[in-house]
DNA sequence: TTGAAAGCGCTAACAC
DNA sequence: GTGTTAGCGCTTTCAA
């Protein structure tokens, strides 16, 4: 037997801590839990023998009993953990969770409707008090028994299917429509628009939001400018050299999504057509400003969809049982010289 | 009382569902666990009677009672779980628990000891199976308790400080040693160190590797070179432009994070020194290779390392107890532009 | 194949 | 101020 485990002596309980302090149960759960009414002697001995037994308290055994029942656990369930925009959510959740002293349960969907249901189930078998979903294209009616059942729920970044519940969410379509105006504005008349899966909700918005801003200018929406389906930056990449290989190009690029993005840029440093073909891409980039040329972006204010979301979460959980809210937060266009180039 | 709350069902137990089945208790238990050995008649009653009532098992509550006590749950501590090596190490770590039905809390530490202590507290009093650290600088002997109680403990990144424990972290030394010496190949004999705090020990380790490689090639470590205590990327720009202010700056520089090499790319291009000064960072950057120059790196194997971690960490739960393990995953220079400028 | 009883570690309710 | 008793939802043990 090594020194790395050794038969694990079991963790001391309170009634262990009772017994060496030569007092009872409750009195340890009072002096533990800081309810006062105890006297100072019993407090000091109390707390020497949770020191000498190295007792920790289980807070999970004491959530069964609690009148209220909480876990002060939340589950998160992103998109893509490692994705920059999951990860800026985590954080700030993470931030205002910290606060009341929750603690936060990650897991990525990868868009996969099945494992949203079986992340979901593991985080109700474990009790936490509420979720904040990135939901998959699917189907949240799933989610009405841990409603009732008294689960806290949100929606981030794009709201549930057949199902109604709070969301937080960008301005996706108006973003998107003022960055394809921004390019409009430019002379552009052929702007390509490239995106995520057809069936995530945000891609429709901002689909919707390049239409529109097509149709205030008069410009007739041509469907072979309209490429979907690209989850990766490569998939991206490739579909934009191809659009590009076509006899009729556009002049102007409207990318819906990072990764996205990143697959036009590096397509059109290929074709060597990167100071020729205008760019705008929806979200942020780590070194936008450091590229040649600097790319011109939509961003979403992602610290304040987090921030939000967990607010609201937790007001929840303080009993608000106001109608569902909707909220938006704001996109921000930045303009770095890839979305003012015009067309030769 | 609106739609989106109502005051909420209480969610049905084991000994209801056992109750509109006509059966026992135990028998649900037995239908619910799949351990076998109930009619098939019954398992059917007991699985409408669960539906119709909603039941979702609560597996802390089992916990409580089990012989093994597990509660297939372990918990992550990251430096900052928006940095991208953070959530690269959280996502691949994700990976290999979901393989066997575990869950992941995860939080920041943000080099805060007392922030490592306190989520340490509150993941032990939920009664993680396992724990990942990233360690902060201090002191994870409190860790000891938690080892004995039969808590599994990782060491990720960084080894603990007045503790022993499995690690797994990057070949450091032998990076930053291979970095420098790469420099120095190309002729450069005034090599600037950037560093981060001065006590993470990562930072320490490249140090020292970035001295071994000087001291092979008979180069005398100059001191005013080696600047340290950068955490972010406007510190480091700073300290950069700085440098270059001085009389006899370097002509080339070993930045040993990517926050710190971000900054030094920063600082180059504000003074049009990118293609002047030869740079090699430590640590991956999402946009290396559009860069101008593209950038020289030498990178970790985020991916490897969270696996490795998380596999280890599952061994020792499974009972093995041989020795702490040091596993080191190898870094990779990959040569791009940055790190290949000759001395003027 | 089924079930009754005990008890995991804790808090609630109530007595003293 | 302090302690006793019951029981949260579940698994274990043991008996039938």
């Amino acid at each position: 037997m090594s020194i790395t485990n050794g038969s694990p002596r079991p963790r001391a309980t309170m009634r262990e801590v009772a017994e060496l302090s030569g007092t009872s149960l409750k009195t340890v759960s009072r002096v533990i839990n800081n309810e006062g009414y105890v006297s100072e002697e019993l407090v000091k001995r109390v707390h020497d023998a949770a020191e000498k037994l190295e007792y920790r308290p289980n807070f999970s055994a004491g959530a069964l009993r609690r009148n209220d029942g909480k876990t002060k656990t939340i589950g998160l369930l992103l998109e893509n953990i490692s994705n920059p925009f999951s990860s800026g959510l985590h954080r700030s959740i993470e931030e205002v969770a910290r606060k009341r002293g929750v603690v936060v349960f990650a897991g990525s969907l990868d868009e996969d409707e099945e494992r949203e249901r079986e992340l979901t189930e593991a985080f109700i078998a474990r009790r936490v008090d509420g979720l904040i979903i990135v939901p998959t294209g699917g189907d949240q009616s799933y989610l009405l028994p841990e409603r009732k059942a008294g689960t806290a729920l949100l929606f981030i970044d794009r709201p549930p299917a057949k199902f109604q519940g709070d969301v937080v969410v960008s301005t996706n379509k108006e973003g998107a429509r003022q960055a394809t105006a921004h390019l409009i504005t430019y002379g552009h008349k052929r702007i390509a628009y490239i995106g995520d899966y057809a069936t995530i909700t945000t891609g429709a918005e901002r689909l919707s939001g390049y239409r529109q801003a097509l149709a205030e200018a008069g410009i007739r929406v041509e469907d072979e400018l309209i490429l979907q389906g690209f989850h990766n930056s490569e998939d991206a990449e490739i579909a934009v050299k191809e659009l590009f290989a076509r006899k009729n190009p556009p002049t102007a690029i409207f990318a819906s999504q990072n990764l996205v993005t990143m697959g036009a840029i590096r397509a059109l440093r290929r074709l060597k057509l990167q100071h020729k073909i205008a760019l705008v891409g929806f979200d942020d980039i780590a070194e936008a400003d450091l590229l040649d040329p600097p790319v011109t972006l939509v961003t979403q204010d992602v610290f304040a969809m987090g921030a939000t979301a967990a607010e609201l979460l937790f007001q929840r959980l303080d009993g608000d049982d106001s109608p569902f809210h909707h909220l938006e937060i704001e996109t921000t266009l930045t303009i770095r010289g890839s979305g003012e180039i015009r067309p030769e």
